[in-house]
DNA sequence: TTCATATATTCAAGTTTGTGCACATAATAT
DNA sequence: ATATTATGTGCACAAACTTGAATATATGAA
């Protein structure tokens, strides 16, 4: 009960939707600086963020070196079950833009692995280039 | 997007949990009466919380004279489809006391509805009795 | 070792939320 | 009309939440 009430005051907050909805959007798990990157925010609020969802055991992190990857949890019963298939359906209308930067910041990874910090030099670079050619990215 | 913030923010709260799960256990509508006095909380709280679990298409409600029946709402689409399924799959373990109470008003009822306000006498009257054999609705 | 970097945490605002109290509204009864 | 009753709302305040800035931790590189 409890956890329940955890998990959604988590998934209550734009951000940490956000973050979800990142990792239903690929196959595989996430960087920290590429959810960064992709979101669009501090380093430090994102880390806050992903904090909240472990801790209501949204999401799981495995460390590999200075980097943290993280991808959603495997649920715990069947409430977790039907939530994490609502997070699933959750339609791209609202995050086009941030699925967008998405992969443009995963095609800088390398062995499907980061290896670029938040705000890099490559990230700058590529999303100069984008935007050279259209507005994505674009305030 | 900004709906399905506003009704995990909505679930993400104790009150009103239990108010969509007393929803849940019970084939039709229930008053706020009712629902005030099986979770035990003051009438103007379970009012404001209801009106929060309105304002994010959770539940809907019908008037009936000075009465008002709150029931779950349909599901809007396939996300607050799987939100619902969720709801209903949340196991009564955390709410026995409280679906013991709900019973116990429910009984109380004339001809399917609701003829006692809250904390009415009828009400004081058979919490007591019940009392005296079990200890429920024990603080 | 020292430096650079990916990530996390502390502190201090500012904002939001939950709740008790009193009062307001609306519908019924007398 | 007045009284009663079921429900809703405004206010005030405490607790919780969000965030930016600075700082800390930890890992790898030189």
């Amino acid at each position: 009960m409890e956890l329940y009430i955890e998990q959604f005051k988590a998934l209550g907050d734009k951000t940490r939707l956000a973050i979800i909805w990142l990792l239903n959007s690929v196959p595989g798990d996430l960087c920290v600086c590429e959810i960064t990157d992709a979101i669009g925010e501090s380093h430090c609020n994102i880390s806050r963020h992903l904090k909240i969802l472990k801790g209501a055991k949204l999401v799981k992190e495995k460390k590999e070196g200075r980097w943290v990857y993280f991808d959603l949890a495997k649920p715990q019963d069947q409430v977790q079950g039907y939530i994490m298939q609502a997070l699933a359906t959750i339609p791209a209308d609202a995050f086009l833009e941030m699925a967008a930067r998405l992969q443009l910041r995963l095609s800088l990874r390398d062995g499907n692995r980061c290896v670029d910090g938040v705000k890099s030099n490559n990230w700058r670079r590529v999303v100069n280039k984008v935007n050279g050619k259209n507005d994505i990215n674009e305030k």
